[in-house]
DNA sequence: GCATCAATTGAACAGTGTTCAATTGAAAAT
DNA sequence: ATTTTCAATTGAACACTGTTCAATTGATGC
C-alpha cells in the first residue's frame, strides 16, 4: 500500500513516521536535484534511494506505483505556480508573452528535465491546469472560441513549448571531438557521385551552420530566436483575433 | 570490431557474410517496425535480436557501439529524402510550407518514433543535412542573413518540429479510465480552500478542454492547428523579410 | 502494556545494455 | 586441395535496472 494523497498531510504522524519522516516532497526534490546534477539518462530510482540512504522500495511507497508517477510529480513541481507570473492589468497579448516567457524560464532552470515536461504536458495534472487556464483566459479575452480557440491554443502551446523542448534537447554525445571535426567528417562522408548537388552545397552549408551556431556549446543562446518566435506568434494571433471580431460580431 | 561504414557496401562479401548476410539496413528496418508496432518504451535490443532470431551482440556489430547509434540510424532513415518534397519553381515561402508539411507527414508515418527525432535533430547526420539545407536556401532566397537568418531558422525548426514533437508525445497511461473520469477526478482533487479561484474556474476550464479535445484519442487531429501555426509563422517571416530588404538593400 | 499502522527493510524476479573471448564457414590465397 | 583470412555470429558473463512483497521497526493513541 502506498501513500495516496498528492499533498503532504499536515495531520499528526504516527508510528515510525514521526521519527524518520522522509517526505514525498523531499523525495521529489532529491530526484530533481539528482537529474539536475547528473542528467536524465543517468538517473535511476535505485541511485536516488542510495543517495537518500534508503531502500529502493521507499521511493515507491512515497511516490506511487511507478517511475512515471515520479516523473509526473517532478513535472508538476517545476511547472507549478506558473500562472502567477502575469500582470492581470496588461492586455491579453502581453499576458500571453509573460506567461510563455515564465514557462521558458522555469524549464531553463532545469534543462535536464525538459524532455519530461514535453511528455507530461498532456497529462494535465492539477499543477498545470491553472497556467493552462491562464492561456485559455487570455485567448478568450482576445475573442477566440470553438475551433479558432483550439487552433490558437494548440499553435501557442505546441509551437512555444515545442521550441523549448527542442532547444534543450540533449545533443547526442559527440563521438570523437569538436563540432568542427564532426562537420568536416560528415562532409567527407557524403558520396559525391550519389549526391553531387549536396556535395557542392556542403561548404556553403557548413558556413551557414557556423553562422547559426547550431550547436549545444556553452556560449550559444536561443534567447533572441525565442523572442522572435514569440513575437511572430502573438502578432499573428492578434491579427486573427481582429478578423474574428469582424466576422462574428459579439456572439452570445 | 564493428561495421564502420554508414552505407552498406555493395562489394563482394567474404566468409559467413555471403551465406547468412544480415544487413545493417535490415536491422534498422526491423527496429523501426518493432517500435511502430509495440511502442518506444517497449522496445529493447534484446527483443529486437530475438525477433530477428539472432544473438543480441549482432545488433552491436551491425549498428555500432550503443543503442543511441541505432536511434540515430533510425532517425536518419525516417527523415531521409525529405528535401525532395519541394517544387523548386515555387516561391520560397511556398517551398517552406511544402518542406515542413513533408516533415510532419514523415514523422506521422511513425508516431512512436517521434521522441527520437526531436532529440536527434541536433545531431545533424548526413541524411538530415540536405533538408536543413533546403530550409536555409529558402530563407536565403527570402533575403535572410546573419542573426536574422539564425532567428528565422531557429523559429521555424523549433516551432514547427517542436509542435510535431508535442502533438505526438505519448500521453501517460490513464490510470483508471476515460478522459472525462480523469478530469472530474482532478476537479475533485483541487483544494477549494487553497485555490478558490482555480476551483471556481474549473468547470469552465473543463468545458474548454472538451471543446479543444485536448486528448490523445482516436478522432482527434491536430491538422488544422498545425496549418494555422504554419500560416502564422511563414506569414510573420515573410513580413520580416520585407522589412529586412527595406533596411539593407541588396548587400553583396 | 498493547495494538495500530505509517514507514522502512532486504531479498527476490525478470529484464536490460554492453562486452568479449570464442566459433563458424565461405571466399581468397597458396 | 589445402590453408589462410576475416566478415558474421554465438553464448556466456557483468553490472545494472524497475518493481513487488512478505517481513520488520517503533513511536503514538488507547
Amino acid at each position: 500500500m502506498s501513500r495516496l494523497s498528492e499533498t503532504d498531510t499536515a495531520k499528526p504522524l504516527r508510528g515510525r513516521a514521526a521519527a524518520v519522516g522522509l517526505t514525498r516532497a523531499q523525495v521529489v526534490e532529491a530526484a530533481i536535484a539528482q537529474i539536475d546534477a547528473k542528467g536524465l539518462s543517468a538517473f535511476s530510482l535505485r541511485e536516488l534511494a542510495r543517495s537518500l540512504g534508503v531502500s529502493p522500495a521507499v521511493i515507491y511507497w512515497h511516490v506511487g506505483g511507478s517511475k512515471e508517477d515520479l516523473f509526473a510529480a517532478i513535472a508538476a513541481t517545476i511547472t507549478g505556480g506558473l500562472a502567477a507570473a502575469q500582470d492581470p492589468q496588461a492586455p491579453w497579448t502581453e499576458r500571453l508573452k509573460q506567461v510563455f516567457h515564465a514557462y521558458r524560464a522555469a524549464v531553463h532552470r532545469h534543462p535536464n528535465i525538459s524532455p519530461l515536461l514535453g511528455a507530461q504536458m498532456k497529462s494535465n495534472g492539477v499543477a498545470n491546469l491553472d497556467w493552462i487556464e491562464t492561456v485559455l483566459a487570455a485567448l478568450h479575452d482576445g475573442g477566440f472560441e470553438g475551433a479558432a480557440l483550439r487552433d490558437a491554443f494548440n499553435a501557442l502551446i505546441g509551437g512555444l513549448c515545442g521550441f523549448v523542448t527542442m532547444e534543450l534537447a540533449p545533443a547526442p554525445a559527440s563521438e570523437d571531438g569538436s563540432w568542427e571535426n564532426r562537420i568536416s567528417q560528415r562532409m567527407a562522408e557524403v558520396d559525391a557521385e550519389a549526391y553531387p548537388l549536396t556535395q557542392a552545397a556542403l561548404p556553403q552549408l557548413a558556413n551557414r551552420i557556423f553562422v547559426l551556431r547550431w550547436q549545444n556549446g556553452a556560449d550559444v543562446s536561443y534567447d533572441e530566436s525565442f523572442a522572435v518566435l514569440l513575437d511572430i506568434l502573438i502578432g499573428g494571433i492578434a491579427v486573427r483575433a481582429a478578423t474574428l471580431s469582424h466576422k462574428e460580431p459579439a456572439h452570445g
